[in-house]
DNA sequence: ATTATTTATGTAAACGTTTTTATTGCAATA
DNA sequence: TATTGCAATAAAAACGTTTACATAAATAAT
């Protein structure tokens, strides 16, 4: 049933023994404590090497509830979104550079697989999370920031407790992209929201009515569509908004997923971008370039969003005690020709 | 400097109490184990729910160097590429069904970067390791393989030492979908390679030269470019190719990444495709109806090969004694409009 | 010369499990 | 009745660390 695996490491009681002292002592020059004779160190630093000891995280886990360099939690939505693997790159990056381990949760917009992955997490004693919740009320999430786990939200924050955050402007972005919209003349303009409980979701949303009101261009309810943030809800919404009487002239899409579904039923039914319908999209991708017309979008900078939260996860690690912050990064227009 | 969590998980040694018993007992309901008296096992569920008690996989670990349900290693050379993105889906899928967690390490074709993983995985005491070794004769996770961790590759295998692998026909693969350009009736077809150290890289080859030769084609050495496997490699080969004074008439590009550079530079350059150039691509994408235009690829099975890979890891670390075994799965040529 | 302080090291407890071994009480067997 | 066997449980060791405490020697202070 059980398995045994054959292969053990070096542990400190090996080096030990070879050392003639005890575990106490090269644990104090792994840590390099004070209070440890040189030449002693010497001596035990060149077994170590030899013998090729390399301490076991686990372990130390155990021992220190939080241990320096160990373990970090990523909690994400979708990885099939690229716009997640991009903050994932960043996060990355930061935790190898400072000797953290990931462990990485993708609980793709499940609320039970969030709980139990929170679960797995707690019980790992991961030094620290990086989330980003359901909604802004997650329960677990928000105990787990009382309960005093230094964890840094991304993309969405949380509203019943004060913690780090790293979001983008949703609401300027959106304006920014729906307002280039306006200005180029189109009239009927679409949006195809990601799931409406996401403060990003209705961020977008304000960004976007912003934008129609200062255009003065009426909103036309029939033309603002709600989804799941997936690849699936923009093929089937944007087919919704299509085939209207009277159909949209342009398409602001909510995300990267959305947009790429968009695209594929305009082209579905032969329609031409930007001159039947427009498209617009939250969200850049390094190929948007070559999609079919080059995608005019708004950039999130979704590495620095990554690399910011790792590094205010680790500030707070090292730091408790600090006051919560929360960092708002800009937004860029990528123009091309989708509209 | 160190810090310390003030949330701390209840323990065995809390439930004991509570139950007035050991904590061995209790250890033995939760594994359920034999030879505990119903009441008492009864008596001690109704405690464990009523403290809602977890047990910590950190403890567990330690104790048993290998315990079901814990901890698998994933070491993938470029999360940046969506293949292994979905290799990745595949794997967490099986994982969590299993409830096993996930370290994610993302040695982005890095070796030292590599290394550095691997020696943490195996401090962690992971269960079992995924991996795309750097290439054939990877040292380091030939040395894992042979002190026993249970290890599954996955796109590329290893040559030193007998081991699971999950791959796909890149060979056959590769011929369809040069064959197919031959038939189409392109004579200069060129080939963009990823890594050429690389099993994959070099049997995609193979089929490119295979298919050449079954259509009385003649291989031109400058029409084969050698890269990195990565995006910009893509960029700047095709661009070669394209500047050369004889430019191919149509290009079979490596991998995904090499796909999309290479579409870029075509793109840049303004040339019609597939009028003045055509291109097919190793490596499907969800999105490749919606580039410009949409792309003729050689699907492989990503997420197929990422359940797989954990499937046959979760066997074997069940069941370490079992022959090696190999799976090969077939490739699908997905026809659209590049060529 | 005596006491106090510092320095280097060792001992042992603790983290939360699993598991081997030991200890009960009780029924069954002789 | 004495012995054996079994079922249920407890006790304790072990996994590999860190660290508070103890000890001893060496140095400094009186």
């Amino acid at each position: 049933m059980t398995t045994e695996n054959v292969y053990k490491n070096i542990s400190l009681k090996k080096v030990a023994e070879k050392a003639g002292v005890s575990i106490a002592t090269v644990s104090r020059v792994i840590n390099n404590s004070p209070n440890v004779n040189p030449e002693t160190r010497i001596k035990i630093e060149k077994i170590i090497k030899d013998l090729k000891y390399t301490p076991n995280r686990v372990a130390k886990r155990l021992r220190n509830r939080s241990s320096s360099g160990s373990l970090l939690g990523v909690l994400i939505p979708d990885i099939q979104n690229p716009f997640y693997v991009e903050v994932l790159r960043g996060i990355e990056d930061v935790a190898y550079k400072n000797k953290y381990a990931l462990i990485m949760c993708n609980f793709a917009q499940d609320e039970n697989k969030e709980k139990l992955y929170l679960d797995i997490l707690q019980s790992e004693s991961i030094d620290g999370l990086i989330a980003a919740p359901t909604h802004e009320h997650d329960q677990k999430v928000t105990n787990l920031v009382k309960a005093g786990l230094p964890i840094v939200c991304v993309d969405r924050g949380l509203v019943d407790v004060d913690v780090d955050v790293v979001l983008v402007e949703n609401r300027k972005g959106a304006f920014t992209a729906v307002d280039y919209l306006a200005k180029k003349g189109y009239k009927r303009i679409a949006y195809i929201s990601g799931i409406p409980k996401l403060p990003s979701s209705r961020d977008r949303e304000l960004g976007f009515r912003d934008a129609l009101e200062a255009n003065k261009l009426s909103v036309f309810t029939e033309l603002i569509k709600y989804g799941d943030s997936r690849h699936d809800s923009g093929v089937r919404l944007c087919a919704e908004l299509l085939e209207l009487p009277n159909p949209p002239d342009a398409i602001f899409a909510g995300n990267n997923l959305i947009t790429l579904g968009a695209l594929e039923t305009i082209h579905k039914k032969g329609l031409k971008i930007p001159g039947e319908v427009a498209i617009i999209g939250f969200d850049d991708m390094y190929w948007s370039i070559s999609l079919n017309p080059p995608l005019t979008a708004v950039r999130q900078p979704a590495y620095e969003i990554g690399k910011c939260a790792a590094e205010q996860l680790i500030s707070r690690i090292n730091n408790p005690g600090r006051p919560t912050s929360s960092m708002i990064l800009k937004t860029e227009l990528m123009i091309r020709n989708s509209c």
